[in-house]
Parts: structure tokens; sequence; C-alpha cells
DNA sequence: ACGATCGCATAAACCGATTTAGTAAATCGG
DNA sequence: CCGATTTACTAAATCGGTTTATGCGATCGT
């Protein structure tokens, strides 16, 4: 058999299946795409020739021609091997990935290469983005206006150019600090989330948990919350705790903007010797599914992350078919009570639990 | 200024940085790509009016011409939002991702389109790809070497044509078998992963792992353990759960296949009253991230998932660059003991663990 | 029997880059 | 000062498809 033998692989053309049924390219093309404009017999024939080959058109080739890929890609704001330790990408890709099969895309992921996102943007063959956790004006959307491809934009900032998908950050982070407030804690820790792509700006998101939690706390009439800035991973979580102070000066409850980062912070609690929820109480964010079964389970506020992918997934295929649309209002959060919050040491009261 | 209404971006082509800066198309070509093959003037020249112009080159019609579209593709033999709850996937991509990036690759996602995986891959403007859990005799892989895209098969059977990534499934699994029968267990069952892709065939995976549970079963003399298919969630453990006999026909201990269905079933059974790992022993297989903080921590079976997609990329990569590459030794899999298992209900001696 | 219509198929242009083969001018050695 | 290189650049071919405009013979209405 002919077969190349490693690295110089044959690739059946369209020519290729024209010359061996006997007709044109074109000939060949419309038995694929326009079927009803060549006769019963003809069609048949090439059908069978470009089987019996095993021609495949060649993606990108089809791809410059019809000025589409087929593909949308995930603008993904830091390094794949940081980003999928957190279950949030994986909830949010299924949410993607449900319209992306109703509608044969593919989806392509695109971290910074090199550093720059900018220049994985331009590598990236795609029909769209969904951008996560990108600043309005980062450097990298100005490349894709430029360039002119639709954008979406998930856990951003309004404006106008652009759909942005968000979630009420704001009311969920009031509603947390709330809860802790009613418990009788005064003294609260924020667990903020890193700036994303070496800024020093913090994202969107952070910036609108920080003012629920704060507005929840001065409202109160308790002191501002210390923040501990820290990854979205396990191990973040735990060095935030080791970054909190110790003994009296030890903050009663902890609002850790993601859940990842509340299971490490609590796990390193626990093995310090103190007890999750009796000598610090601990609300997450995100409700990821893991939350429902740590120990103790995690009280947080939920975000219909899957949602929230879908959605962005519909509106970024909308335009991409040219119709104009507008940003949604934020999802829905909701503050989910389990047993990882209750009152404050010293408290005499027990507290009951839903 | 004449930027396009919606649906009609014009893109800057090369000509248009050609007439621009008055020279020639290849001359534009040359300065990104062999800039010492012009003289200082020109090429400074060009690079500007392409930055201001806002070139970028389309990465369709590179891909065509360079035959090399800079992406690996991921075959994925299941639906996205079934793949993704389970973290197993999001950990295989960190590894992949960590060496993508380093090359300067993007990842693409290709699951079933319209149920069928080559019509996918078709579609998939790739230059080589990772398969997951495809057996070795699937139709999908039959097309991928008519086009002649190199490809690395994870979790498949050793063959002949391609390099295959393996961990050793049989030794964990007669690992954890054994340190059940050890306890005393007699009676067991094991929870099997789900065929993928609609087939009948239990998966490469499957078959060794059921292969080393029911060696070291044999070994100790004790009973064929029942078995239950159910996939790889916490839902579909949960159910794997209520398939159990009641009464005194059910198994003292469960051999899952996936650490979120272990994680699933856990939780159904507490909720049916049981204890574990007093009334029930359960172990998992994977040792993903989250075993370690479940409530009670999960005794399961470790393999290096990060590592093993590490792999399949170099490995991938290599085959890329024409060189020819064999399947490495499967990985080693090892026992992780936590707390989910422990003798069977109507032992005396209370058990010590680690 | 004749121009109009229809059905089927094709030639050639096009998508937007890279690359090969080559040309004209500048530089070189002797 | 002349032939041989080198340097700086370009025209045209190529990658593998889709699409537009058109040709040609058979059928139709009258």
């Amino acid at each position: 058999m002919p077969a190349a033998w490693l690295g110089a692989p044959i690739r059946v053309t369209i020519a290729d299946v024209a010359n061996a049924a006997g007709v044109s390219k074109t000939a060949v093309s419309f038995a694929f795409n326009n079927p009803e404009r060549l006769g019963q017999a003809t069609l048949e024939r090439v059908l069978g020739v470009a089987h019996d080959l095993g021609y495949t058109p060649h993606p990108a080739a089809r791809a410059l021609s019809m000025r589409r890929s087929g593909t949308i890609g995930v603008l993904i704001p830091q390094r794949l091997s940081t980003v999928f330790a957190n279950p949030f990408v994986s909830e949010l890709l299924q949410g993607l990935g449900e319209l992306c099969e109703e509608h044969d895309l593919n989806l392509l992921l695109v971290p910074p290469l090199d550093g720059s996102l900018e220049g994985a943007i331009r590598q990236a063959s795609v029909d769209g983005f969904v951008s996560l956790g990108l600043g309005p004006h980062d450097r990298a959307l100005e490349v894709l206006d430029a360039i002119g491809i639709p954008t979406v934009l998930v856990d951003s900032e309004d404006a106008a150019a652009r759909p942005v998908v968000n979630v009420d950050d704001r009311g969920g982070a009031e509603a947390a600090a709330r809860h802790l407030l009613e418990q009788g804690h005064r003294d609260l820790a924020v667990i903020a989330l890193p700036p994303t792509r070496g800024q020093v700006t913090n994202t969107p998101t952070t910036v609108r948990r920080l003012d629920g939690y704060r507005s929840a706390i001065e409202a109160a009439g308790a002191s501002a919350p210390q923040t501990i800035t820290a990854g979205t991973s396990v191990a973040a979580g735990a060095r935030a705790f080791e970054a909190l102070p110790r003994g009296r000066q030890r903050p009663t409850a902890i609002l850790a903007m993601s859940d990842m980062a509340a299971i490490g912070l609590i796990s390193a609690a626990q093995s310090a010797g103190l007890r999750v929820p009796d000598d610090l109480s601990v609300v997450g964010f995100d409700d990821i599914p893991a939350s429902a079964w740590t120990n103790p389970p995690l009280t947080t506020v939920r975000q219909p992350i899957v949602e929230k992918g879908r959605l962005a997934a519909r509106l970024l295929i909308q335009r991409m078919k040219g119709r104009a649309v507008d940003s949604p209002a934020p999802l829905k959060t909701t503050l989910v009570v389990r047993h990882s919050t209750s009152r404050p040491p010293g408290s005499d009261l027990p507290i009951r639990r839903r």
C-alpha cells in the first residue's frame, strides 16, 4: 500500500476525487454541500468514489474559503494548569459544551501563549470568543475587535461594546456577610481572588464582591475586614489560613471568594487544631459540587455556573449569526447554608440550622 | 471610521499591508517570518504599517499554506457536559495544558457532534490528536489514520499502530481488592465504568480493572463480586447504591472504578442511615483531589492523572515532529488508604489505620 | 420548427496566507 | 573594469477548498 511513512501522509484532496470520478472539483464540492444541484447518477458516483478514497475536506481550506471555522474559542486569562485546578471552569465548560454540541461547534481553549493572550488570539482559528474574567479594558479585547471577532464577556464589567454575562456578585456577597453578622460575628476576614494576567487591579468580580461584603459589614456597624489575596486552589486557601493573625487577633469568620480557597482554608484550620464551625466560621463562593460533601459541608454562595456557560454560548452564537444582542440581567446568586458556619466562639446559645 | 457594521468585519489582509507599505506581499510575509531577508529600513516600515493597520495573519490561511494549525485536539468520547462533571478530565487537561503552553499550542476539545466523533474529527483543524478511552478498533481511529493525523491514545489497549499511555489499572485494582479482603470482607460489589460511545463492550480500562479485582478475589477464595455499571458522576454513584440488594444480601464493601461514583454512593448510603466505613466500606479509583476532603476521606487507588496528560502530550508532540515513538510502560498506581474502609460489620477487633 | 427554459456540469476566480524561483542593483575580488 | 557573488526584493505558484458565471444539450410551448 502507498501509505506515507510518518510525517508525510498523503492527503486525498478534492481534485483527486474529481479525477477519479471523472468530474470537476465543483461537482465534488456540490456533492457534499449542494447535492440538489447534481444529477442522481453523478451524485451517487461522486459520493461513492469519495468514500472509497477516504476523502475528507481539509478543515483549514474549508475555513478559509467559507470564512467560518465551526469553532468557538474560550479566552482563558491564566495557565491551563492553574485554571483547571478549579472546578469552576469545568462547570462553565459544561454549559458552553452543551450549546456547542447543539450547534455542531468545537471548543478551542486559548490560554496565554508565552504570557501573551494577544498572540494566542491571533493564532486561533475561531468564529467567536467567550472571554473569562477579562476587564473590559484589557489589551486582548482591543485585538479582538480590531480583527472583528464577535465576543461575549463572562465575569467582566458592563460595557456598551459587547454583551456581558454576569451574576449578582454584590448581592451574593452581601448575603454571605449578612449571614455571618447575624450569627454575631464582628471580626471578619476576606479571602479575595487574585488579579489575573499579571495586572495590578482586582478583577471586576472581586471588586463587586468586596463591595457587597463591605456594604453589609458597614450596615451592621462592624469593623472593616482585613483582606488577604489567595489563588483559587486548595493550597492557596491553606496559605491564606497561615497568613491570618493568631490568637485573639484571629477573625472568627472568613468570607472566601471561592469554594476552593474555603476548602483549603478549612483543611488547614483543622490541621491546626481548630474546629469548623465552632472555632471558625467559613463561607465560600460558587457552590461547586464538591462543597456539598466536604467535612463540614460548606456554607457558600451559589452561582449558576453551568447556566452562565449556556447563556454566554447562546449569546455568542446569536452574535455570530449577525444578530445584535445586549447584556442580560445578572443571574441570581443565593446563599446556601450548610455546616461551615455558626455563632462565634464564646456565644451562649447554640444556633439552629435549617 | 469605516468599521463594518456587525457581521461583516473587514479584515486587514496581507495585501492591504503590502499596498500601504508599497512593497510586495512576499515582503510583508518575510517581515514576520523571515525578518533577516529584508533590509533594515523596509523591515521597520512594513512592521510599522502592519501594526498601524492592526494586521493579523488569518489563522486558517496560515494553517492551509503552512500545513500546520498550531493546535492539538482532544478526542472526547462523550458529551462535554458529561465528561466535565468528572474532575478526571480537568486533571488530564492540566497535564496536556502544561505542555501545550510550553510549545505554543492551543487545545481543541472535540466531542462527538451529532453523536458522531468521525464527523467532528473531520471538522477539526489540528496537528495531532490525543484520544481518551477509545478502544483501538474504534471507527474514529480509522478515520484518523486515513487522514494521517498523528495520534496518541490514552486509556486504551496496546496496539502496534500508535503510542498508548496507560496506567497500571490491573495492579491498582488488585491492590484495592486485596486491601478489602485483608480486612475480612468476603462480600464485594464492583461499580464498573459505563461503556463509551454507545458501544456494548467495556472500555479497555474497565476490562483491566475488573481483571485486577477478580484475580485478587479469586486468590483469596472469596465469591465473585456482583457488578453494577454506573456513570462517573455523583448522581450515578447514588443510583448504584439504590441498585444494591438490601438487608443481609448487601455487600459489605464496594469497589468503585471512579472516585465520583464512590462519593455519590457514600452520600446515598449515609442518607439511607448507613455509616461509612462501619457499615459499608468503599474504595474508589483515581484519587481526584476532592477525595482527600470528603467525609469520610476516601480510600482510593491513586493514578497520576496530570502526569498522564503530560506524557501523552509529550509523546504526541514528538510524533508531530516526525519522530517515531513507542508506548511507554504503564504509569504506577498506588493504593491510598484513608477512612472509607474498615473491617466488615460484625468483626470483633477494631482495626488500625495508618 | 424555433426561441425560451431547464437541468446538469464546468472553468475560472477567490479566500489569505507561504514559498519557490528569479531579477535587478550593489558589492566584491582580482 | 569585468565576471561572480551577495543583497534586497518580487511575480507567480501553491495550499485545498467554495462559489460565480457560464456553456451545452434536451425539453417545452406555440
